[in-house]
DNA sequence: ACTGATTGTGCAAGCGGTTGCACGACATGG
DNA sequence: CCATGTCGTGCAACCGCTTGCACAATCAGT
């Protein structure tokens, strides 16, 4: 049906291992040769079969990307989205392909699959797969996780942001800002990431602790905040665990007729690009997920190449931008 | 290395094609024999090469969606995710993989080049790369583009959401509550989904037409809707191409003074978590994306398997959300 | 009891490439 | 001028699985 290297071959009047080498530039083949090869194989539109050449060469020439969503919500968030983006980039880039697969319904099987039937050559895991029992079989395959694991975290192989530093900078900048008593709103707690965001500002609070956490919703952010705000001594700054906390938030200020950045400062994690549209603009925690993708793919190819690399952590740091929302004049 | 067929045969004492018919259900086995073949399977921790399987078998149990992206936008955004999420179910649940692969950079290289090389046994496009040379490649092929074409509208295969109709809904709505005079916000005109979108509106606007295109950006959609709300006989009413080009209008509002929904009516496309949390929360036209990409990938695995099903053209429904940013009491 | 259909399994030829080994041709050095 | 290298290409085995064909064994029908 389809053309073949023997066809190739034929046309070009040699033999199709010398097709192969000339595709794949792996001898020194007379330029002679390597034009009839060219023209043969433009002539009959020749494409490699990359089954055939996988099975052949033992590499499949993809990576798994694996997502653990339940839910829509997690393939749609931006913090995915834009690491996929990233992570695509690069491996196109090698000429890899990238397959994407939902972890999710089938505990690691999925996982394994990928890895043991050879229909990938290496993988990029949520930290949430991070398991002995899982790690004893993966272990010895190239694999990055995209975040930081809550087990094995010395042992794991992965990249993330630092986001318990992030915390600290959004704690210190409110703060700085005049802001006397600081809270920390939304997200699961035993969330990983959540935890140590958690911890960051814990750290940095001087000695206070409001942490009101929330079942991810903007709708129990709003709830959660009109309570907080309408007891007397409430806080006047929030750090918000993302930008759905930060919206219910905003909600509940405006419901309890508090006005922002004047009586209540408000620090968002994510770089959302609507956080620039709310009123006022949001201040944000920046976490560069395009710059998370692209090290995490590169951490894998690297290992991919060559097997002696080790395990190793890479945390990469956030920045503050400060926007409207905090903006109040310090010590008033 | 790994352990293969032959190695269960071995063991089973059975010949490696009983072992394939057993994995694969394609014969009639005794009992017995199947027993023995599991078993030496199961203390084998046998995994089946996907390549090898591929290879003869003539199908990769793969599908590609192509997404088109110049930015990381494309990637982040909800409609894509979420058709990729549902996508992916549908695979998931066929025993197919999903390949993600950018089309933007390689004007229809990437495309041809994963049917040519039989990595995917069908694909998913953007309807931007509907184009008469691709289609003469890739017209045998199954494929299926999600959103409508531009060109080739009653030719090629696809599944797309009513735009039209849910700009007429939008309109409909407006008028009904009882804003006068209707403006189109946001959107790059050129673009197919915006284009259908603004014909809906014009159909119903009843003879009025201010169509205000930006270039896609918030920032845009509230410099254009500041100077139209500055007139003194500007529109009361807005169908906004997206959220970001709402919340453009809603801080475009705010500067001019004009109240929602009392001065102004406001309905956006989109189901976007965040638009109920706005202030006040927006009226939405809502594009059920999960059922989109469902349709999209159900109709691709039908062509994979039916190679005679021919294109066909699927029209799905949007409805409307009615909230806050639309709530005036009509004719007052 | 004999023939023909049915059932269960083995044999071996692919699927379309890659790659170690071999070998002839030509260049180089003493 | 012969021994020794290097270069360019062909040969054939192999990657691990699927599948058409063959064949022995079992079963049903008359």
């Amino acid at each position: 049906m389809a053309v073949t290297i023997q066809d190739v071959a034929r046309l070009a009047g040699v033999n199709s291992s010398t097709v192969s080498r000339v595709i794949n530039g792996k001898a020194t083949i007379t330029d002679e040769t390597k034009a009839k090869v060219y023209a043969a194989m433009q002539e009959l539109d020749y494409h490699p079969n990359s089954l055939a050449r996988s099975l052949a060469s033992g590499s499949s020439g993809a990576i798994g990307v694996i997502v653990d969503a339940r839910d829509a919500e997690a393939f749609a968030n931006e913090f995915f989205s834009r690491s996929l983006f990233a992570i695509e980039k690069e491996a196109q880039a090698r000429g890899y392909h990238v397959i994407i697969a939902n972890g999710a319904q089938s505990r690691g099987e999925t996982i394994e699959n990928l890895m043991k039937e050879h229909k990938v050559d290496g993988l990029i895991l949520p930290p949430t797969t991070v398991r002995p029992a899982l790690m004893k079989t993966i272990g010895q395959f190239p694999y990055v996780v995209l975040g930081t694991p809550d087990t094995m975290r010395s042992e794991a192989c992965w990249v993330d942001n630092n986001n318990e530093q992030g915390a600290e900078l959004a704690v210190k900048h409110l703060l700085e800002r005049g802001y006397l008593k600081i809270a920390y709103l939304g997200g699961r707690e035993k969330r990983g990431f959540t935890k140590r965001r958690v911890r960051g500002y814990e750290k940095n609070a001087g000695g206070q602790r409001m942490v009101l956490p929330t079942d991810g919703t903007a709708e129990e952010a709003c709830t959660v905040a009109r309570e907080i705000l309408s007891a007397a001594d409430h806080p006047d700054g929030f750090v918000c665990n993302d930008n759905l906390a930060a919206f219910g938030l905003l909600k509940a200020c405006r419901s309890c007729g508090l006005r922002i950045p004047d009586d209540i400062g408000i620090v968002a994690f994510d770089n959302y690009p609507l956080a620039e549209y709310t009123d006022p603009p949001l201040t944000i925690v920046d976490i560069d997920t395009a710059m998370l993708g692209e090290q995490t793919a590169q951490l894998l190819f690297r290992r991919i190449k060559d097997s002696r690399i080790g395990n190793q952590q890479i945390m990469l740091s956030a920045t503050l931008v400060a926007r409207a929302s905090t903006e109040r004049v310090a010590n008033v």
